[in-house]
DNA sequence: CGCAATTCAATTGCGCACAACTCAATGGCG
DNA sequence: CGCCATTGAGTTGTGCGCAATTGAATTGCG
């Protein structure tokens, strides 16, 4: 089984802690520093990450930005509302399935990709990390978050 | 200057893409087995961290808490309460400072470190990652939290 | 075809994170 | 001593994250 021998449960809780301490810290380290970097952009961490997918791959449904980034409609929803406030995107229902609504760049939305382009190099250098391990970090996430994913965890011991 | 050369502003959007999106994912995705495995215990994943806290520590001040695990005290206040209703933990105000509210365990606050000992174990088999490679996750998650926090990011170029 | 199951977005409700602020207690300094 | 800056909690307001639900559109199956 599984059971780690030679850890009491006491170890774990320590190790735990420090793993999930870590996590906790570090992503919202991340997201204070990006928080000052897009002040003047306008834009909170999480808008950020949907303009990105929309500057990549143009415009979308709701449902497709959701699985990029791992978010739902309940999320989503009023996210897109506050950027189509703000002009950035227009939202329009699809004439072939009026159950889906697509999220397009507006003129102004395109153009911020201009003025965000020093935030991943100025966020780069403030990690301290070469490029390497970053890539290093990257990929040791991925394999963390798949496993956690696909790891189907019964409730109750 | 910093300017990494030899790396255009596209790749650097698209590799901070990916980090950013790594990080969070992976956050998130902690949160969520946290969740399911916290769920019988009748805590949230910062109310666990808060109790991990008190039980390594045992009664501590808001302040203290709020050092240990970074958070302040818009987001303890409320959360501490919760736990106060739960019957996890009662709040005083200390004597010799007005000022301070000493948090303390109640007795079924410290029995309930007995129900959570499985949760790390089950948590470090959810990884997928053996015991070396999550030391090295935290320490590189640390390293980058670290230059985050004195990185000190003028917002505007 | 017609009805049930599914899909997509939106909404509601709760909890966390953070900024900005209030308020009382404390400490320092003239 | 008296005043003022500082400190520690708490409150308010905004936004994110997620579960659960709603409602409309679509699909599938008998």
């Amino acid at each position: 089984m599984t059971t780690l021998p030679g850890m009491a449960d006491e170890d774990l809780l320590r190790l735990d802690q420090q793993i999930c301490f870590s996590l906790n810290a570090a992503s919202r380290a991340f997201g204070g520093v990006y928080r000052v970097l897009l002040k003047d952009l306008g834009l909170t961490y999480p808008q950020y990450l949907v303009m990105l997918v929309l500057w990549e791959d143009g415009d979308l449904p709701v449902k497709r930005i959701g699985e990029r980034l791992r978010l739902d409609s309940g999320t989503l929803s009023p996210l897109l509302k506050r950027l189509e406030a703000a002009g950035l995107v227009r939202r329009e229902r699809s004439p072939e399935d009026e159950r889906s609504v697509t999220v397009r760049l507006t003129a102004e939305g395109s153009a911020l990709r201009g003025r965000a382009g020093q935030v991943p190099r100025r966020l780069l250098t403030a990690t301290g990390l070469p490029v390497e391990d970053l890539a290093a970090l990257r990929a040791l996430l991925d394999r963390v978050t798949g496993a956690l994913d696909s790891a189907v965890v019964d409730p109750a011991p």
